[in-house]
DNA sequence: CCTATTTGCGCAATCGTTTGTTCAAAGTTA
DNA sequence: TAACTTTGAACAAACGATTGCGCAAATAGG
């Protein structure tokens, strides 16, 4: 059933020539090493003529790398991450790198999990999306010689380096927007408490109310993670006491939550804007498709593949690992529907 | 900065062992090569204390396997596939599989390098949803001993084991409801032409036509991907000549062409359904939040990645690679708004 | 024709594991 | 005490690639 592996050491045999210098040749050696032409032309010409493709595990475990980047993001299944993992896909690839890529299911056993995996397997660095509540296992993979570059989530004080999104002008901005239109009883709901990005919006929204003098309830700070359940579920109970409560808007962190939200209320048939306006985190390509068009800060950036990439690459280039300084991308709100003007 | 790599041979002169006890202790194999109760104490407790793992890529080189198994989907951000990746990464984990995952990005040239990829990685198996236009890469991978499993689409005639959703019944039934609510004249928004997804979907459109008499003009097959803008573009076309092409529902064969179609009617002003009807294939956990919530072609399956994942193991498992038989998962129509009923 | 240089390529170690075979020491039996 | 048997572990060869060094044969120089 299973063909002879084509081996370089296959070749040379065939060829009546040694490995080494098939190993040369193929490596763009042969010139430097004073290979023949004419063996030059021979190797390669075979090697394309039985396809030859170099073994990466036997690459990777004598030159202790593997041309290959680690890429932890917490949750494939949210668009913007999975753009996030095409946009660093299409840029590796063109230079020659390859993804191996771990979806750590915003659990942290599971994350850590991955970067051993990935360590294991030799990847020349990693791209984390971290799920952001412990960093001791990211600045130890660091120091173990693996480079890191995180994504859209950072650890304030620690050295390790990142790009992230301004969340926190993009959520003070947001909440700023909802509170120009008469907003002043706002429902935050968060993601996972204590990660980078929700800290940074939860502040922005805290600063939004403070630059404004309006009391902050926590009671208004709403959900414990990104999931659709988590939106759908608090969503449900708020509406049951809007009245008592006197909500009038909603500012959702993701767009899992977001759509989580949007079920509670067309199941309790709560209209937006006009019963409860409503202002999300994350831009989505059905964003303005929806019910009520939604106003929504957006925060992707198509250079975020690029850039990370750039930071990682790098770090491999400069031998004490030097790093290009952190990057922090502007968001943008993005005025639709689903905000109603309270002021008179 | 790097480290004293914690390797077997370390945990050998460390404790003035051999690299085999080491070996066969942490394999497990102590007992059966009567190595003392005390040396396997002592070998497993240091290795845990340092926090010794294998190096996956030795192993790999010298067991000829890697305990790691290859996805191929052809697009991440589409939900549909990353549910499945989500699903089969789950899956995997319980029994200690890792995922190497790539993004063919609907292109063939890239599909087929990442086949070889994945078997220079020496991925113990390979599960692919094929972009579907070409198959010699595919079987000669099974050939060269890796086993495969086909999703979403397969090859008909080709010997590959294969689940695949029921796409024929589905246009089928989605049709015929379009039909029963008295359309006649139905675009149908096709993907990759030659695919079997879109072969399949095509079927089922032109069988429900045939099944009630209604001529088919293959004029109202639209399209040439799965991609949004296909979907976007060919919309804006035929909008322009809705009167004169008396088109008046759309079969829209994918989530993202779907949400290029309502980008089109919004921008044009086309109610939903009252100037067209719709239905698309490929439910979306957005598709009841839209403007109009939409009627939809449900063929994900829960247990889709559970399925493939068995049927790999099972290639495993068995020497000869025998393979279970080839699945085929029903779909569902969900009937929401976005269809109005011209019948008198 | 003899030596020095250049040309063209191969030897063998190495990366971290696994594993078939071997082998010394201790224990048992006669 | 000689001859086995058992116990406990090590030797060394793989796996497929890379690479520092070495070494013949061919060519050039005198």
């Amino acid at each position: 059933m299973k063909g002879q592996e084509i081996t370089i050491q296959y070749l040379a045999t065939q060829l009546g020539v040694s490995i080494t210098t098939i190993s040369r040749v193929l490596n763009g050696m042969g010139e430097q090493y004073r290979i023949s032409k004419k063996t030059i032309d021979l190797v390669t010409s075979t090697a394309e003529k039985l396809n030859y493709s170099p073994n990466h595990i036997a690459k990777g475990l004598r030159l202790k790398k593997s041309s290959t980047i680690g890429l932890i993001v917490p949750d494939i299944t949210n668009t913007w991450f999975a753009q996030l993992v095409q946009g660093i896909e299409k840029e590796a690839r063109k230079h020659h790198y390859n993804i191996f890529l771990c979806n750590s299911n915003d659990d942290l056993k599971v994350e850590k999990k991955s970067v051993s995996l990935l360590q294991n397997w030799m990847v020349d660095g990693i791209i984390i999306a971290p799920i952001g509540l412990e960093y001791e296992h990211l600045v130890k993979a660091s120091n173990r010689g693996t480079p890191l570059v995180l994504l859209d989530r950072f650890f304030e004080g620690v050295d390790l380096p990142y790009i992230s999104s301004n969340d926190y002008e993009g959520s003070l901005e947001a909440n700023q927007y909802l509170i120009d239109n008469g907003h002043i009883r706002i429902a935050c709901f968060q993601g996972i408490p204590g990660t980078s990005a929700n800290n940074q919006r939860i502040n922005g929204y805290k600063q939004a109310l403070d630059n404004n003098s309006i009391y902050f309830d926590e009671n208004l700070i709403i959900g414990t993670d990104f999931g659709f359940q988590n939106g759908y579920i608090s969503a449900k109970k708020i509406i049951k006491t809007l009245k008592k409560s006197k909500i009038t808007a909603i500012f959702s962190m993701g767009n899992q939550i977001t759509l989580g939200i949007l079920k509670a209320c067309k199941e309790e048939g709560i209209n937006i804007p006009n019963d409860l306006s409503f202002v999300s985190f994350d831009e989505q390509i059905y964003s303005d498709l929806l019910l009520t068009p939604l106003t929504t800060v957006s925060h992707m950036n198509e250079n975020l593949g690029d850039l990370a990439l750039k930071m990682l690459l790098h770090q491999f280039e400069t031998e004490n690992h030097s790093r290009l300084k952190n990057v922090v991308l502007n968001s943008k709100l993005i005025i639709r529907d689903s905000v109603k003007n309270l002021n008179p």
